[in-house]
DNA sequence: TTTTTGACGATTC
DNA sequence: AGAATCGCCAAAA
């Protein structure tokens, strides 16, 4: 398998959120390089459904809280699912307290 | 090769 | 405050 380059590094990211947080594809976008636009990330989150590796999507959403990529799992509940699965909270496809759980890796990982 | 399309984000109207 | 538009950059048709 070829190094595909930024879904790599997307795909790590994302597999480093820790349960009961979320990050958003921009934060991602920052961390890697403002070189990479957070609809990269979308697209590297897209890619992902082909791989067999375990990747945490519903932890990453849009910047404010919203499952806007819930329709591109099995099931448009199953993002949710998951999230409620960690422990957050979502209503109205939206992440409760998002603010206070968001998870930025230019942060975190930087300590 | 050119065009279209996005799991986004910030800005402008 | 809500809606519309532009910018990012890569992959699929």
């Amino acid at each position: 398998m070829m190094n595909t380059n930024f879904f790599e590094d997307v795909y790590d990211v994302v597999r480093l959120i820790p349960k009961g947080r979320a990050t958003s594809y921009g934060a991602i976008a920052n961390f890697l390089g403002s070189k990479i636009s957070a609809r990269m990330v979308g697209w590297a989150m897209n890619a992902a459904h082909s791989e067999n590796d375990n990747i945490p999507a519903q932890r990453v959403v849009n910047r404010i809280g919203l499952l806007t990529g819930k329709m591109h799992f099995a099931t448009p509940t199953t993002m949710q699912e998951l999230l409620e699965a960690d422990g957050l909270i979502v209503e109205n496809d939206q992440i409760k307290n998002f603010k206070e759980l968001f998870w930025d890796p230019a942060i975190e990982l930087e300590i």
